[in-house]
DNA sequence: AATATTTGTTAGATTAGTCTAACTTTTTAT
DNA sequence: ATAAAAAGTTAGACTAATCTAACAAATATT
């Protein structure tokens, strides 16, 4: 198992790698807000365990290992999530940085507790998949709100990004995973959408926040 | 706040000043397994945040800030045993490695709705107390099941040491914290106990065993 | 009281993870 | 196609936490 540090690489690698494919150092830098020259460093070292597959200049890639270690992290964290969030009650939006904390602790047994007390969970609280026990992930493909239409419903079912802001911004709308809405208008000029949905009958979302919301069609 | 391994050292000092007031740089070295020169440059760095109190060949001393702090650290740990045992479902021989890690995550709130779904609990799984949110612990004074005489009822309610071993033994004997017994023989020669407890009529129960058992009498 | 033992200290080295400054390679834009 | 910009690398230094070897002080033993 590598120090925690090294395990923030491997999960920072994961996200870039499911994010554009090829790793870029700089970007895994400023993911991880450390310098160039430390990342570089640190993925030279972890390349000595295979976790990495490093060669000068080109695109860093993960390893088979590396990369079932990352997922394995993303599994904890997001279980985490789910569980304080059904188990322990508390709101989508407060749940991440503990999660992220919670991620590095050592020990199946507490995290196959949760993912048995929440009976095999795929999703976490905010959407995202959970990977499985043996690291395999399998992401849904749902559609940015933003490039919906008029006329159309949709149901919410993850985000792009799940930082507090916005998970808070929905709370005060009233706007959950599963909150099916209406796609009353766009406006062309800004592109914002008017939506109506439960009691709501007309709420307007910006486009930057339709951007970030990830949605299915509903037949 | 201090790094992980620090807040090892605090808690480490705190369980010593608490058994034997004096706290000497070599027992605190063997109880972190590290070297006496290691443990002693360390000390040195937690004077500079004035977490201890250090002076050449003097006992080591906690401040009012680094036992507080100390104290905090440990009422996370036995909150979170006593979470992972009541809501969980694990057993108490199975929480300390976990609560050893959980102990340094930085979050009030997750501990406080730990306290909060478990009804402010004042002792832990294995019957140690809990400190306070301010960090003050009040510890009830057991007798040694050792130290009682034929003939007493009595009810255990901690122990010495929560050993994995003495936790499985204890198991195996269907012997619980709150579990009464009868103190029915004492052998002279090896100052074993015959106890009945529960539909148990007679179990032996070796001086090892009885001196790590805190109990209280039941009138 | 003198000596032996234990306890504590200093010095110097090592590893993990980080930085800045300077430099090189690759990519992009004119 | 060349210059400018971006991306990546190397060198060297720093802090936290650890070690061993050597030494000093305090305590215990005869």
């Amino acid at each position: 198992m590598p120090t925690q540090t090294k395990e923030n690489y491997l999960k920072a690698m994961y996200f870039l790698e499911r994010k554009g494919s090829k790793i870029a150092l700089t970007d895994l830098s400023k993911l991880l807000d450390v310098s160039t020259p430390t990342a570089n460093s640190m993925v030279k070292k972890l390349q000595e365990d295979e976790w990495v597959i490093y060669q000068k200049y080109k695109p860093l890639q993960l390893t088979e290992k590396g990369r079932k270690a990352a997922a394995l992290i993303v599994r904890k964290h997001r279980l985490t999530e789910m569980f304080l969030t059904k188990i322990m009650g508390f709101g989508w939006e407060e749940v991440h940085d503990i999660a992220e904390e919670m991620e590095h602790i050592n020990s199946d047994a507490l995290f196959d507790r949760m993912d048995e007390l929440l009976g095999n969970p795929t999703v976490d609280p905010h959407g995202s998949p959970i990977p499985d026990k043996s690291g395999v992930l399998v992401s849904r493909n749902y559609e940015h709100l933003s490039d919906m239409s008029e006329g159309q419903r949709v149901r919410l079912c993850s985000m792009t990004d799940s930082s507090t802001e916005l998970l808070v911004f929905l709370n005060s709308k009233n706007i959950k995973l599963g909150t099916e809405m209406d796609i009353l208008k766009i406006e062309s000029f800004d592109q914002s959408m008017i939506v109506s949905y439960n009691h709501h009958p007309s709420m307007m979302l910006s486009h930057e926040v339709c951007k970030r919301l990830l949605v299915e069609v509903v037949n």
